[in-house]
DNA sequence: ATGGCCTTTATCAAAGGA
């Protein structure tokens, strides 16, 4: 089973890649954040044609979350239960005995933001239902755009970063608190190239001089590691043409969907 | 080096992303 997330900084522009990735690598289940679009634009039409099933939540101009299967999906849940949040930022459903949550982690802009609070407050409902999901399903994947570099290595100038958006210490703290419930980075399983990242920036040329962080991941429950044969970031999608700003990453388990 | 790029919505600029 094959298991990925990608955001893809609008659908609408990225669908021709997101087709041709599907074609090419035939994953069971793909994430998507940030598709950018109201469930009545929602190109479903495409990736039927692409032999795939889709399940949305979007909504206007921002934030949006998609999940493309070969399967059909059930249990589907669309939001945080005892979260107040009007932002289309969760995506669950249960491929066999699989749960798939699919997150997009609000950015939070800088530490001193009104949305920095709102993260943190999210991160903390986001932990609270993952304790009810994790004993209702043990083989649980969550993973989606974290906004999170959890550690030192994982940033391409630390120094530079620490105490900023994406590494600050409660934001590092609020993700250590997830692997606490029984997660496993699975990136983190296998050996992996130093200065490995998911996300680098449009300006400054910070792809080619890969001026990244690692904040796009794959959480696995203790079962599902288990049977985690690979996880690895698709850099080549970051080169496409008018590519988007994060790569898709990729885990492999020993099972069938 | 304190802004540089990209997307959207809405005009010929602003907001948001990270």
């Amino acid at each position: 089973m094959k298991i990925v997330t990608w955001n893809v900084n609008s659908l609408k522009v990225r669908l021709p890649q997101v087709i041709d990735w599907l074609m090419a690598n035939q994953p069971d289940v793909l994430c998507l954040q940030e598709t950018k679009l109201q469930d009545e634009n929602f190109p479903l039409a495409e990736i039927t044609a692409a032999g795939y099933q889709a399940t949305y939540a979007g909504q206007k101009t921002y934030n949006g979350v998609a999940l493309l299967s070969k399967q059909t999906g059930s249990e589907i849940v669309s939001a945080i239960p005892a979260l107040d949040d009007q932002q289309k930022r969760v995506l669950a459903a249960t491929y066999g005995d699989v749960r798939v949550i699919c997150i997009y982690v609000p950015n939070g802009e800088n530490v001193e933001s009104e949305k920095y609070q709102y993260k943190l407050k999210w991160l903390v409902a986001l932990n609270v239902w993952l304790q009810d999901e994790l004993h209702k399903y043990p083989k649980l994947a969550l993973l989606g755009d974290f906004n999170i570099a959890p550690e030192e290595c994982d940033v391409h100038d630390p120094e530079l970063w620490r105490g900023q958006v994406l590494f600050s210490q409660p934001e590092r703290e609020a993700f250590h608190k997830l692997l606490k419930l029984g997660f496993v980075d699975s990136f983190r399983l296998f050996e992996q190239a130093e200065k490995s990242y998911t996300w680098w920036d449009y300006r400054m040329m910070a792809f080619r001089r890969n001026m990244g962080m690692r904040i796009d991941h794959i959480l696995l429950s203790s079962d599902l590691a288990k049977a985690c044969t690979a996880c690895v970031i698709d850099k080549a999608a970051r080169k496409f043409e008018r590519p988007s700003d994060h790569a898709p990453v990729v885990v492999e388990l020993a099972m069938q969907p």
